[in-house]
DNA sequence: CCTATCGCTGATCGATTGATCAGTCAACGC
DNA sequence: GCGTTGACTGATCAATCGATCAGCGATAGG
């Protein structure tokens, strides 16, 4: 009978590691961070990290893993499919925003996990962060609330890229493209808006 | 009477270091990718890096500069400032996708350099680089030819975001949100939607 | 023909990397 | 009390990192 982790003790230096790792990982991505830097963030010992998880790649698939069920599990009890196609998108794209917006840290990690990331997982994991948005807008422009005016799909995107864009100005760089103004747009105004830009007219 | 660069001699050799740099650079990152790589990469010997530019760090700093100054000269060049808005910003904008799509390199060397960068270039560089297009909407929309129930800079925001969302997912990653279709979407009709999108009634 | 110069390389440096090993210590069953 | 188990650490491993050094070979000036 095999077991998928070798005895998984559920001490609490289990979960010191992995917020540490979070928190080295977003820093400075996989190939920067070093094992002691995440050791000694966690208040153990290096050898504590391979003990405990097998080794740096193991380590940071586990902080990945967990960033993209946590990420699951919020959209998933945040977005309500008996909306009507209007408040429901606004509604998505709130729970989008603020889920990142209240995670700076995982945010940064899924940054350079699209780049900096481990073969297999570059594609798959990023593509499913962003999905759900994607079909949520696709969903509400099939029902006839997107403007018609625009191709299958491009609404979709565009919702995508824009809520994106507002989170990659506020958390990633801070004053990246910081035209705005000196204390940037709310979110609940900047989300209005980029709904009534692709709703189609009443 | 110092000068800036040591010798110079000039020899393509030189050429040959950067064009490599950028490859192994835009695939692995600043500390993914290592010296012995990319002198391989150049058909040179690894301690000539060090004799013409003086480290890894001054390598990438020069992979760089040269992105970022060919992207300068490509956009003064292409950006007519003589044109009326609409025409304006729709040419703008296919320049900047132009450039891009045409150095796929360049553009992962780019989203690296956001993250992995050296820390004095993090913000500055980036920074400068989608600058021309977000000023060139805002000039657009204080000519008022944006759609006047934006607040002022959310419409440079799009744009720029929507551009870059179209490069992300033709570039970046395959397929990272192929919710398009199978061929996706051509260039000229999607920045004529964003346009058409932003543009105030006529 | 000699030599100084310059582009360039093989060999090697110390430092740091991730991973491993032997051993300590507290907790627990008997 | 005794032995076993398992979380945990200091010390150390081979490998690789970027950087350095001495020297090669071709070329140009005298």
């Amino acid at each position: 009978m095999p077991e998928l982790r070798p005895t998984f003790p559920q001490g609490d230096a289990r979960n010191a590691i992995v917020e540490a790792a979070l928190a080295v990982f977003a820093a400075e991505g996989f190939h920067g961070a070093g094992t002691r830097q995440i050791a000694q963030a966690a208040g153990v010992s290096q050898p504590l990290l391979n003990h405990h998880f097998g080794g740096k790649e193991a380590l940071w698939r586990v902080v990945g893993e967990q960033i993209t069920a946590d990420f699951m599990a919020f959209m998933t009890d945040a977005v309500d499919l008996a909306l009507p196609p209007g408040d429901g998108v606004t509604a998505m794209l709130r729970a989008y925003l603020a889920f990142w917006k209240a995670r700076p840290l995982s945010f940064r990690f899924n940054l350079w996990r699209r780049l900096d990331g481990l073969q297999d997982e570059r594609v798959s994991r990023s593509e499913q962060m962003t999905r759900p948005v994607v079909a949520f807008m696709q969903r509400a422009q099939d029902a006839g609330f997107i403007r018609n005016d625009l191709p299958p799909g491009l609404a979709a995107i565009m919702g995508g890229a824009l809520v994106q864009f507002l989170l990659d100005s506020q958390l990633e760089i801070r004053a990246a493209l910081a035209v705005t103004g000196d204390e940037g747009l709310a979110d609940e105004d900047a989300i209005g808006h980029i709904v009534r830009l692709l709703r189609a007219p009443s």
